[in-house]
DNA sequence: GCCAACGTTGGC
DNA sequence: GCCAACGTTGGC
């Protein structure tokens, strides 16, 4: 069966350091992004990943927050299993194993930026003007990173990664 | 710790 | 279907 082609898209995750950091996804290699509990990040997951798009690793409610390195979706979406677990925050009971609610992929790790990207940095930069991240209020944990903008901040943080 | 912005819930 | 109340996110 031929593949469909597609082009690599960039997300933005969000994480705090001190639940899980970058480095923590280089010592592990691979995570499970649980937990999100947002509808629209779910269906970035579920619905517009692909195995292989980049991932720009944001540390959130940090200090400095920023971009602290790069991962790639390394799975389809599948279930969140913390949706069934009774003894997790992230419980919920209204999913059932016949109808999940919680969606969400494996991240592999590639890098951390050999230079961490400060959010500040980030606003400061007229190259990124528009970015979601960027704006008032907005509080997605997984967003669409365009590649002009992505390309802009793998530089800012010297990454050997680079978009295909 | 504050609080603006936003998403969700539930009464009506 | 409206919307007030509430809970959460996340920068500052």
């Amino acid at each position: 069966m031929a593949r469909v082609q597609r082009k690599q898209r960039v997300w933005l995750m969000k994480s705090e350091p001190d639940v899980y950091s970058i480095e923590d996804l280089e010592r592990d290699g691979r995570t499970a992004w649980e937990g999100v509990r947002n509808y629209q990040a779910r269906n970035f997951m579920r619905d517009e990943m692909a195995v292989g798009d980049l991932v720009l690793f944001y540390h959130s409610s940090s200090e400095p927050s920023g971009v602290a390195g790069v991962g790639r979706v390394a799975s389809e979406a599948y279930p969140d299993r913390t949706q069934f677990d009774r003894k997790s925050e992230y419980h919920d009971e209204a999913a059932t194993k016949d109808e999940p609610r919680w969606h969400l992929v494996d991240v592999e790790f590639v890098e951390r930026l050999p230079r961490f990207v400060p959010l500040a940095d980030l606003k400061k930069n007229p190259a990124l003007t528009g970015m979601l991240v960027l704006q008032k209020g907005q509080r997605l944990s997984v967003q669409p990173v365009d590649g002009a903008h992505a390309r802009v901040i793998l530089a800012l943080g010297k990454a050997k990664s680079r978009l295909h």
